[in-house]
DNA sequence: GCGATATCTTACTGGCGGTAAGTACTATGG
DNA sequence: CCATAGTACTTACCGCCAGTAAGATATCGC
């Protein structure tokens, strides 16, 4: 019985499975491995990659990565947080290496910058995509990266003698603000990250004091 | 012969065009008609309105959006522009009424802030949807308002004598701190406009200079 | 053993972006 | 004044994709 199958079963993993369960006592691929897949298939096929094309990368259909993840808008937050995580981590290495001040603020802006292109499709997949809830789910996004980051300028603010109650707008200021240079510099620019870095750190160290000037040009 | 019509014909505009060229020798409605009707349908129905729901609000059906202005993302850059436009001309007056120094930037900043809160839906119309040429369009559209916003820079740092080659990097990122700020605040935040203006300000002119600690502070 | 349940697949639905084909009015040459 | 060309709409369709229901085949409890 059944003598059609079974011939060619592990040639590279692309078999199409029968319909009906398989054989093994787990699933055959996890969330974590859909979430793998997605990566792989958003850096081949860019942030408008079909579900379909994920489980195919899988090795898995449609309806499996409904059952793992759910559907668009959640493994688009799924990576998001993946995402942020790696954000955090690179700055947590780029500031470890111990460092002052203003060089502090230039690794960490470096870092992001480098971890976004590294990741670019990715992060305009997790961006992307219009919605009626598009808001919440953006700023769900953002508040990974600007929540941990409030509390940091939060922390140095207070140490500093200075009112903390401006973190959270800071925070989300700074994120809108690498992530709109961090796409700009990966589609257009083709200065060195560092100098980039650098120029961001001049805006946010001492910014626009001495700059504007005092009276209307004209 | 054809007795079946001519009834209703009147009845709010909303009746049904029949095939065929209507009478009257101009178009029925032009390209800025249909714009502000795609305006409407957005703050109507949100970011993710159908180009069916913006045809059937202009009084027209589908192809007719197409021939006026173009597929979906052409409205989008259309509708980018006219943002854009409004933006730079509220910074405009309030930059205008004569200000010095610093209550300029908070000006500027307050005045885009209510400006995106007053046009939310039209906003998030404007910076979602995903696909392959998603870069170029959100550039595109940070565009309009950072190429000017980076003239004004250059100009405010080579009048205070330094190097002016940072501004392009700094309107982009001035956009991008906007966009987000203003995000979370019309979604978020309860605060008055004018108080995140302030918290901003105070970023962007004194920034991190003396808050960030000098040595690593565990 | 055998029903209950778990884990897959195929197959379908609904909706939307975009376009082709059809219809009715206007303009122009003979 | 009629025929032909051109214009400005509509209906009707195609293809694609998100999301779901129904069907097939394995393991598990008794």
């Amino acid at each position: 019985m059944e003598c059609d199958v079974r011939r060619g079963e592990s040639l590279m993993d692309r078999v199409r499975r029968r319909p009906g369960r398989p054989t093994g006592r787990q699933h055959v691929v996890d969330r974590e491995r859909v979430l793998d897949a997605a990566e792989r298939a958003i850096a081949q096929y860019g942030a408008g990659v079909s579900i379909e094309a994920i489980a195919r990368e899988a090795g898995v259909t449609k309806p499996i990565v409904y059952a793992r993840v759910g559907k668009r808008t959640e493994v688009s937050d799924a990576l998001a947080q993946r995402l942020a995580d790696r954000l955090m981590e690179a700055s947590a290495t780029a500031i470890g290496a111990r460092r002052t001040g203003r060089t502090q603020l230039v690794a960490m802006i470096q870092s992001s910058l480098e971890t976004l292109a590294a990741h670019r499709e990715l992060f305009l997949f997790v961006t992307g995509g219009a919605s009626e809830e598009m808001p919440q789910r953006t700023l769900f996004l953002a508040a990974q990266s600007a929540k941990p980051m409030a509390d940091q300028i939060a922390a140095w603010r207070k140490a500093a003698g200075l009112d903390p109650s401006v973190a959270l707008t800071w925070a989300y200021g700074v994120v809108g603000l690498l992530n709109m240079v961090s796409l700009w510099w990966i589609t257009e620019s083709d200065e060195p990250a560092q100098r980039v870095a650098e120029q961001l750190a001049d805006l946010l160290w001492s910014g626009f004091a001495g700059v504007v000037p005092e009276r209307p040009a004209k």
